[in-house]
DNA sequence: AAAAATGGAATGAACATTCACTCTATTCAT
DNA sequence: ATGAATAGAGTGAATGTTCATTCCATTTTT
C-alpha cells in the first residue's frame, strides 16, 4: 500500500492545488505538505516540477477519452453522436471542475502550446474520437466547410468557456441548460 | 520629450515580453533592459510588478472599443450589427496579435479572474457595446434565450479559439474565412 | 543487517523591490 | 550673463524573499 500510494497522494494534492490556485499559487512544499509527505519525497516520484505537471496532465487526459464515448456508438447518425460527445464533454468539465481547472491551466501555459504543437505535427492519440467525428462530417457534407481547428473552435470555444463561467458561478447549467448549449453549437456547425 | 517617453518605452517593453514570454518569462530585469531603462525607472511610474500589469489591461482595453465600433451604426438590424461587431474584434485580435496574447494572458490569470467578478457585479464599462446588443437581440426575440454569459461564450469562445490558432499558425484566416466564422456564430445565436 | 524510502533542513538561483548616489536642467544670486 | 544651488528623474548594485532541488540522517521494508 506504499508504493502507488504516495505517489497518489502527490498528484492528488498536486490537482488540487494547481486548480485552485494556479501553478504559480502551488509552491512544491505546499504540495508536499497538502500530500502528507516530505518535500524531498516529490523527487523520488517525479524527476523535477515540470515532469510532475505534465504527468499530471496524461493522467487526466487518459481519464477523459472513456467518460466522453461512454455509450457511445460510432455507427449512430452524425448529429447524435455529434450531440453525445458534446454533451458529455461539458458534463465532464462540469462534473470534475478541479480537472478541468487543471486542463485549463495547462493548455493556457507554455506546456500547452507545445503540446498542441506536437500533436497537431505528429497526430495520434489526442482527442481523436473528435477529429475522427469531423472527418466523417466533413466528408458526408453534413458539417460546413470549414478546416478542422475551425470546426473545434466552434465546439469547444462555447464549452470551455461555458463551463468556466459556471464553475466561478456566472452561470448556471442544469441538464437543459446543458443541452440547449450543444443543440446552440450544433446549428454553427451543420452546413 | 522626456516625461511620457520613458513610460512608453517601459509599457511597450513590457507588452512585448508579456505577450511573447507570458508573465513569467517577463522579470522586471528584462522589461528594464528591453525599455533602455534602469531596472529602478520602472518604479518611478508604476508601483509595482502588479500595477504594472493592470495599467498595461487598461490601456489596450480603452482602445479596442473603439477599434471594434469604427464605422458601427446603433441604428442598423441587428445581424448587420452583430455581423459588424464580430468582424472587428476578430480582426483586432489578428492585427494586433500582442495585444490579443496579452489579453489572452491577462483574462486566464488571476487578475482575470477578478477583473471580471467586479465587473459582472459592478456592470459598469466593460465591452458593454455587446451587453447592449445582445439585451436589445434578447428583447426584439432575434436571439436564442440564453442568460448573457451563454450569448458572450457563443460568440467569444470561437472568436479567441480561432484568433490563437491563427497567431500559433494552426489556422489561416483570411477575409472571406473571418467572414464565415462570424457567420457561423451568427447561427449558433439567433434563433 | 542491508537496501530502499522518507523527511525536512540546507543550498543556491532567480527575482522584485529599495535606496544611496549621479546627472541634468532649471532657478537663483551676484 | 555667469556661476552656484536645488530639485528631482534616473540608475543599478545591494537586499531580502521565495522557491525548486539536493543531501543525508533517520525510518521502514526486505
Amino acid at each position: 500500500m506504499t508504493k502507488p500510494d504516495k505517489r497518489q497522494e502527490i498528484v492528488r494534492a498536486a490537482l488540487d492545488l494547481f486548480a485552485e490556485q494556479g501553478f504559480h499559487g502551488a509552491p512544491m512544499a505546499l504540495i508536499a505538505e497538502r500530500a502528507g509527505v516530505g518535500a524531498g519525497t516529490i523527487y523520488r516520484y517525479f524527476e523535477n516540477r515540470d515532469i510532475l505537471i505534465q504527468e499530471l496532465y496524461k493522467e487526466l487526459e487518459a481519464e477523459i477519452t472513456p467518460f466522453i464515448t461512454d455509450g457511445y456508438s460510432d455507427q449512430a447518425p452524425f448529429r447524435a453522436r455529434f450531440l453525445h460527445l458534446g454533451t458529455r464533454f461539458l458534463r465532464y468539465c462540469i462534473e470534475y471542475p478541479l480537472h478541468f481547472r487543471y486542463l485549463e491551466q495547462f493548455h493556457n501555459s507554455p506546456y500547452g502550446v507545445a503540446y498542441r504543437r506536437d500533436k497537431l505535427l505528429g497526430k495520434e492519440g489526442q482527442c481523436n474520437v473528435f477529429t475522427e467525428l469531423f472527418e466523417q462530417g466533413c466528408a458526408q457534407q453534413v458539417v460546413k466547410d470549414f478546416p478542422l481547428p475551425m470546426l473545434c473552435a466552434l465546439l469547444f470555444g462555447p464549452l470551455l468557456s461555458v463551463a468556466r463561467d459556471h464553475i466561478l458561478g456566472f452561470l448556471q447549467l442544469d441538464d437543459s441548460m446543458i443541452e440547449r448549449t450543444i443543440e446552440a453549437c450544433w446549428d454553427a456547425i451543420k452546413r
